[in-house]
RNA sequence: AGGCGCGUAGCUCAGCUGGUUAGAGCGCCACCUUGACAUGGUGGAGGUCGGUGGUUCGAGUCCACUCGCGCCUACCA
């Protein structure tokens, strides 16, 4: 073995062995246990949202497998409808050529090419992440299996009447040409105007005064309201307003939607181009007047006078005009909320447009319920608040989008325009008697996100009744951002419920948002983000910056980032392997929102792989065609039982862990056990055992070592697969492990016989004492190499049966000359103290005690103590802690006072004499 | 407007159902190349747990209010 941890050296090795082994399948045993990975876009790359989530669900997926499950990780891509096809439109953009000079049918081939091009670098990212997901069964939305299943899924809820087709108001992006559902928009504060507008009553009586902050909506109004109990105009109802620049007469409606107290308190409708005038125009009957064409300019409904203007130029000179004619009351500066599309930024547009729908609400109670009656339980559990909260508000959901890329809605329509939906046309022709009419078919496709929803059973084979179906659904766990509860879970819960009559997946582990040092969100455009694989495998600077500033939408931005990039990575990024950086994941997830990744910690747990590597290096050292128990017999010492005992408690802690999924309390008690007990400890403790144990004391440390090592491993296997495997493959012959893989064997189980309370008390002793002689030496400056003399005080039997069982333990580590049991009938010498239980730890220097030094050090101590004395009197010597405390408590209150005036008076009288020197 | 989360050592974070003289990693200081590991070892410094008040024998942990930060949903012309 290397001295030095190379984990580029095995990874990609190992990875392949597992892969080719097929031990990524399901074992076909046990009870199932199945994680649905959240599909990447097929032409995407993996973030460090993703290698955050796959590591958890990695780890998830490896525990369960490693304990006896019959375990599915399934894996797939989706075809991110939106996204996908802008980027291809970019690239023909780049040759001049829009999709419509293509036509579909080209443009879709070159939706394909480039799928086929891009595709395959986020599966071998995930490769190099150690996903054990079953590659063999990997799906994509627009397979042909998928597609089924959402046509299926679209022909019976239209049977269900449970999806329609509509003329309504949607949210209409004007660069990509196409309606998108209300979560794809986001709304963000700006800074614009509000005009107020004076239109004339139509008899001459007068005037209204309405505000807008879009006056080109103006163009479409067909209703000025006001409150029916406002009395400044209810005289008003009934008449009428000539609209300005249109000329058009319009009723003054009454309707309690309109708030008196805002502005005049009369509000201009436009029920084509605002979601809540177009409810008042319901209500009224009111004309729907469209006066945008679909990428926003004005259209031919509106005067000539603005046809053909953009919707910001038409703007501009409706509000010339209204100044123009005295109409136009005033101009404030108004702070206002912009919805924009998520992916073009475009600013979005209420339009009148036929549109499908999901209706929601049949939908979204049974997916309440399953949260309530606890089918599907959130954790942390305060995340169903915020699933209650959307779903008990939710609207139908407009699923076609009029793009290309994606699946496209089986529904044909016939010359009278009349619509049927089937699962094709040859069905529809049947079933509706319809025989060689001639059928369109709708253009549109659908929401990528309605394919997503059925990802549990689709990918399973759904709609037919597969064992894979049967076997893993519901599947056990959705892992996955808080950012799409809406977007993806309620809709896969809704469309589960519905098609399979029971829940998706039982638990729902939401985890934290990665951020950047500062807390930022990472997002290429703020070029913070950085690529999982450049931790692993590192990166200098010069290329990092390039990486970082190539491509930009906004290249104004790179100095900035260029800098920041520069102010973070001095260095560039040193190589740390996937272990360290999956163990960092882990020790990061914990139940908070936000995961703030520092490579300092990254660094830190890459020393950790190295310390484990070591370990076993020693380990193996010491084994490896040595007698381990095969040549006589074996005897186990109280070190022995000690860190067996130690590893049985990490063992239930991490089992705990993992049904908690704390994978950060996983990652610690891995962490401390291995570092703080298992190779500060035992490894010591194993050297003077070797070198002065008998034979079969001999036995006895090695097949500890070797068989804690080997259990260590599996633990640890599901955070660090990697190295965990490397040495398994050393470790498993020597350990009397049979198996082809570490992924395959049992995970640890706890058992309560190896707990030994005599062994962690013997070894606490030792501990102690050598604890105590470190800290004389750090603090009276001693130096390391120089062995010292040790006389114990206040020794009783035990101490002295322990001394005499583990005097080599001390020795060694706490490096002495000597060490006996000080009678009590002897004058202590000169010499320093330090405190083990009611025993004193004394290293006499005669002549060589720095006074100062031995005062101070004990003046620091007698604070201490006497702070807790005083902290513990205060606490028994209250009579109401003494009668309602539980006596536990106060039994162990008195202890530490008994304890901590016991040390004090050993520190004080060490104190005189030191003084008296 | 409603909902949620956070504020604990210089930094990033643990601290579960109230009882530890408040923990970890990184960073910092001192000493040490000791035969697994300097990506190491040993010792050490550092926090009155945002603030106020309350409940309690006892609060970082529960409650109320308050300050600061962040997120989500909705939205008024």
């Amino acid at each position: 073995m290397e001295k030095t941890y190379d984990p580029s050296a095995i990874e990609s090795r190992l990875y392949e062995l597992w892969e080719q082994g097929g031990h990524f399948a399901p074992s076909g045993e046990g009870s199932p246990y199945c994680i649905m990975i959240p599909p990447p876009n097929v032409t995407g790359t993996l973030h460090m949202g993703h290698a955050f989530q796959d590591t958890v669900m990695d780890a998830l997926v490896r525990y369960h497998r490693m304990d006896g499950h019959n375990t599915l990780w399934q894996p797939g891509t989706d075809h991110a409808g939106i996204a996908t096809q802008m980027v291809v439109e970019r690239q023909l953009e780049a040759e001049g050529l829009s999709r419509h000079d293509l036509g579909r049918e080209r443009f879709l081939e070159r939706v394909w090419q480039w799928k086929a091009e891009s595709g395959g670098t986020i599966q071998n990212q995930l490769r190099r992440m150690g996903a054990s997901v079953d590659w063999r069964r990997e799906r994509f939305t627009m397979d042909e299996g998928l597609s089924e299943a959402v046509t299926e899924v679209f022909v019976r809820l239209y049977e269900e009447d449970l999806l329609y087709r509509g003329e309504r108001l949607v949210n209409w992006d004007p660069v990509l040409h196409t309606a998108v559902s209300d979560l794809e928009v986001v709304s963000a504060e700006e800074q614009g105007h509000i005009w107020h507008m004076v239109y004339p009553l139509a008899d001459g009586s007068g005037s209204v005064v309405v505000a807008t902050t879009r006056p080109e909506t103006m163009l479409g109004d067909t209703a000025v309201a006001v409150n029916p109990e406002d009395e400044r105009y209810t005289h008003l109802i009934g008449k009428s307003v000539r609209l300005p620049l249109v000329g058009r007469e319009i009723p003054i409606i009454g309707d309690d939607y309109v708030d008196p107290s805002f502005g005049s308190g009369c509000l201009k409708i436009t029920p084509a181009h605002d979601f809540n005038d177009f409810a008042v125009g319901e209500r009224h009957d009111l004309p729907r007047i469209n006066v945008l064409t679909e990428d926003a300019r004005i259209n031919t409904n509106a005067p000539e006078r603005y046809q053909g203007l953009d919707r910001y130029e038409a703007r501009k000179q409706i509000v010339e005009d209204l100044r123009t004619e005295g109409l136009l009351q005033q101009v404030e500066d108004h702070k206002l909320m912009v919805p924009r599309g998520d992916r073009s930024g475009a600013v979005i547009e209420p339009y009148l447009t036929w549109q499908w729908f999901v209706r929601a609400e049949p939908l979204a109670r049974p997916a309440i319920e399953a949260v309530e009656d606890g089918r599907i339980r959130f954790i942390p559990g305060n995340w169903d608040k915020t699933y209650y909260e959307w779903l008990r508000n939710i609207e139908d959901w407009c699923i076609s989008r009029q793009i290309w890329w994606g699946h496209r809605i089986p529904a044909w329509y016939d010359e009278q325009g009349h619509v049927y939906v089937g699962r094709s046309e040859a069905e529809v022709r049947e079933r509706h008697g319809l025989g060689d009419a001639p059928l369109t078919r709708d253009d549109d496709v659908l929401d990528t996100w309605f394919s997503s929803a059925l990802w549990p059973f689709s990918t399973l084979g759904w709609p037919e009744q597969t064992d894979a179906l049967r076997t893993f659904y519901p599947t056990s766990v959705l892992v996955t951002g808080f950012d799409i509860i809406f977007f993806w879970v309620a809709r896969m819960i809704m469309f589960g419920l519905h098609f399979m009559g029971e829940v998706p997946f039982r638990e729902i582990y939401i985890h934290g948002l990665v951020r950047d040092p500062e807390g930022q969100k990472m997002s290429k455009s703020k070029g913070n983000v950085l690529d999982p694989l450049d931790i692993v495998d590192g990166i200098d600077l010069e290329s990092l910056v390039t990486k970082r500033t190539a491509d930009m939408m906004q290249p104004q931005l790179a100095e900035r980032i260029e800098a920041m990039t520069r102010r973070h990575y001095p260095d560039g990024i040193k190589a740390h392997g996937t272990d360290a950086l999956r163990f960092t994941f882990a020790s990061l997830a914990t139940t908070g929102r936000d995961v703030v990744f520092d490579l300092g910690r990254v660094e830190g747990y890459r020393n950790f792989c190295n310390k484990l590597w070591n370990a076993a290096r020693y380990v193996l050292m010491n084994t490896e065609g040595a007698d381990c128990g095969s040549g006589g017999p074996v005897e186990l010492g109280a070190a022995e039982r000690w860190i067996r005992s130690r590893l049985d408690r990490t063992v239930a802690e991490v089992r705990q862990a993992f049904a908690d999924y704390r994978l950060d309390q996983a990652a610690q008690a891995i962490y401390e056990f291995t570092w703080d007990e298992y190779c500060d400890w035992y490894l010591e403790l194993s050297k003077p055992a070797l070198r002065e144990g008998t034979a079969a004391q001999a036995r006895g440390t090695r097949q500890t070592l070797i068989q804690v090592l080997e259990e260590l491993l599996r633990l640890t296997h599901p955070l660090m697969p990697f190295i965990t495997e490397a040495i398994w493959q050393r470790v498993a012959p020597v350990a009397g492990a049979q198996g082809e893989t570490i992924m395959r064997q049992p995970f640890p189980a706890a058992d309560a016989q190896r707990r030994d309370a005599t062994a962690e008390a013997e070894i606490d002793w030792v501990q102690r004492v050598i604890l105590g002689v470190r800290r004389i030496r750090g603090e009276m400056d001693i130096s390391p190499s120089q062995p010292v003399p040790v006389l114990l005080r206040h020794a009783g039997e035990q101490d002295r049966a322990r001394l005499a069982e583990h005097q080599g333990f001390v020795t060694t580590l706490a490096r002495l000359e000597s060490i006996r049991v000080l009678e009590a009938d002897e004058q202590p010498p000169e010499s320093a103290l330090a405190l083990a239980g009611e025993m004193e730890v004394l290293v006499p220097m005669a002549g060589l005690v720095d006074k100062e030094a031995e005062l101070a050090r004990l003046a620091k101590e007698r604070t201490r103590l006497e702070g807790e004395i005083e902290r513990a009197e205060k606490k028994l010597g209250n009579e109401s802690f003494v009668a309602k405390a539980p006596a536990e408590v106060v039994d162990k209150e008195r202890a530490k006072l008994n304890e901590a005036q016991q040390a004090l008076e050993k520190v004080a009288e060490q104190e005189r004499r030191v003084e008296a020197l």
